[in-house]
RNA sequence: UCCCCAGUAGCUCAGUUGGUUAGAGCGGUGGACUGUUAAUCCAUGUGUCGUUGGUUCGAAUCCAACCUGGGGAGCCA
């Protein structure tokens, strides 16, 4: 006996007559008096499940086959046939069903065969998995993933896994989760009444961490290019449909080089990503064209096709104030653009990814390399229509003196950041380096319109469950 | 964290100028029919009306606080 995936029995790979046995669990039972019962199982190798023709004859026909309901877990074992039905090329004529697991109680089973909403669905992060959305979603998110990864290794990039366990706050990037194993009813205090972090695991405090960026640049003065994808943390109470307190960031970083050369590489990996889904993920694109957001396939293409649309900080100050339209935040050159802002010209201005670059240094971070204008920033954003900023990116302050001068004036703590200062002390070189927030890209790349529907367990403030 | 909105059956929602027995569709179940596929047709049940407190003769309905969810904002990726 030999087993197969429904993508394979589905994709024509096992021939025609041919007996297989096909596991998963049933979608829908649907009853012929001819004799008959046609059961649709997935088994999440793809979008489509397949159908097995199940006859009366099974000596457990009435006493199993008949009880079966959605969600039940099944071995079918049949021969595999064109179909005679419409809606698949190949189905599977049942000579053996066999039981796993039926469903308890039908009537409550959460994931009945109906349109739920993504709110309920997200109180059952445990069963949805097995609903078409979230299958469809988490097998793109997977594809992404691939994506990314083939990607660079094929231009020569290393993983590097960074740690999540940090000392610092890598870029006042956000609040941190503390990580300690200190007893919180009897917390060891210092002479002053402080904590005494010498008496925690590490011997000081610790927190999760909210980036791999700086650890990374340091395997970049090394290994010239490298990234890190792996999951970040940020204890910001944010309750949008954007933000997670646990989220997965790609961070490519790569010496020698500007940053027109790492837009053109953000550029690049978007492009190759959504190629990648566009060609292994046919079927659950054409679902959420059909049925979560009915332009996702020409905005996808368009982003292929097309290239990116660059443009300074201050031409875009320039064009939102001449732009005629009615702002709630007035825009002037210095302050950071406010989400409307960067929708309009995302979605209005251009209608496609733009990449907004040099921003003035006073709204950005430390480590961001200063032009030579002494005003702003070698730094730049891709906004997406939809989802706003999606990319985060910066040539890194390779020497020392303006990286020194720099911290001063933000009167960060030298002593914490000795290590990364010792980058530009031996052999500095420039590099630079970007951020892009996985969640997000499966949110635009699928038309899902909340983040926490494209990952499987989504944490959020007052939200921890599973 | 701020502003706005919502929470009633397994699910999606209607209802309520405070008043006896709380409504529909879907799902489930039973039946009919059918190479069916969001099947169709007939029958059928279901409720701490988010929680706690208050006002009242009486609260699912009014008020307050809280919890949870949604939309928007801020923070960002």
């Amino acid at each position: 006996m030999s087993f197969a995936t429904v993508v394979d029995v589905l994709a024509g790979k096992v021939a025609v007559g041919e007996q297989v046995t096909v596991r998963g669990w049933v979608r829908t039972r649907r009853d012929s008096k001819a004799g008959i019962s046609f059961i649709n199982i997935h088994d999440g190798s793809c979008f489509d499940p397949i159908q097995a023709v199940v006859p009366n004859e099974l000596d457990n026909y009435e006493s199993e086959v008949l009880k079966l309901t959605t969600g039940a877990s099944v071995a079918i074992t049949g021969t595999v046939a064109e179909s005679a039905g419409k809606g698949q090329a190949y189905e599977l004529q049942a000579t053996k069903v066999e039981v796993y697991g039926l469903v308890e109680d039908p009537d409550t089973y959460p994931m009945s065969p109906k349109p739920h909403s993504m709110e309920y669905l997200r109180e059952y992060a445990h069963l949805r998995p097995r609903t078409n959305v979230t299958g469809a979603v988490m097998r793109v998110r997977n594809c992404l993933a691939q994506a990314v990864h083939r990607f660079f290794h094929e231009r020569g990039y290393m993983w590097v896994s960074t740690p999540i366990l940090t000392a610092s706050d890598a870029e006042g990037a956000g609040e941190m989760f503390r990580v300690s194993t200190l007893d919180m009813m009897n917390l060891p205090l210092t002479e002053q009444g402080a904590v005494d972090y010498s008496k925690d695991f590490f011997g000081k405090e610790s927190f999760l961490t909210v980036s791999g960026q700086l650890n990374v640049e340091t395997f970049a003065c090394a290994l010239s290019k490298v990234y890190t994808f792996g999951p970040t943390f940020r204890a910001e109470n944010s309750n949008t449909s954007r933000h997670l307190a646990e989220f997965w960031m790609v961070e490519p970083e790569l010496a020698f080089a500007d940053l027109n050369d790492i837009a053109d590489l953000a550029e690049d990996m978007l492009k190759y990503c959504i190629n990648a889904v566009l060609e292994e993920r046919a079927d659950d694109m054409a679902f959420f064209q059909q049925r979560i957001d009915k332009t996702v396939l020409d905005r996808l293409q368009q982003i292929v096709s097309n290239k990116f649309v660059h443009m300074d900080y201050s031409e875009a100050v320039e064009i939102l104030q001449n732009c005629g339209k009615k702002f709630d935040y007035a825009v002037e050159w210095g302050t950071d653009l406010q989400s409307e802002h960067e929708r309009y010209l995302a979605e209005e201005h251009v209608g496609a990814p733009i990449v907004l670059k040099n921003y003035p240094k006073d709204i950005k971070a430390f480590y961001m390399r200063q032009n030579d204008d002494g005003k702003t920033v070698a730094a730049m954003d891709i906004l997406a229509p939809g989802i706003g900023e999606i990319i985060g990116g910066s040539a890194r302050e390779e020497r020392l003196d303006r990286l020194d001068a720099r911290m001063q004036e933000m009167g960060l703590p030298m002593e914490h950041y000795s290590w990364y200062r010792d980058l530009r002390r031996y052999g500095t070189v420039p590099h630079a380096g970007f951020g892009l927030g996985f969640e997000r890209l499966v949110t635009y790349v699928t038309g899902m319109t909340n983040i926490r529907d494209v990952i499987p367990f989504p944490r959020a403030p007052k939200n921890l469950e599973f």
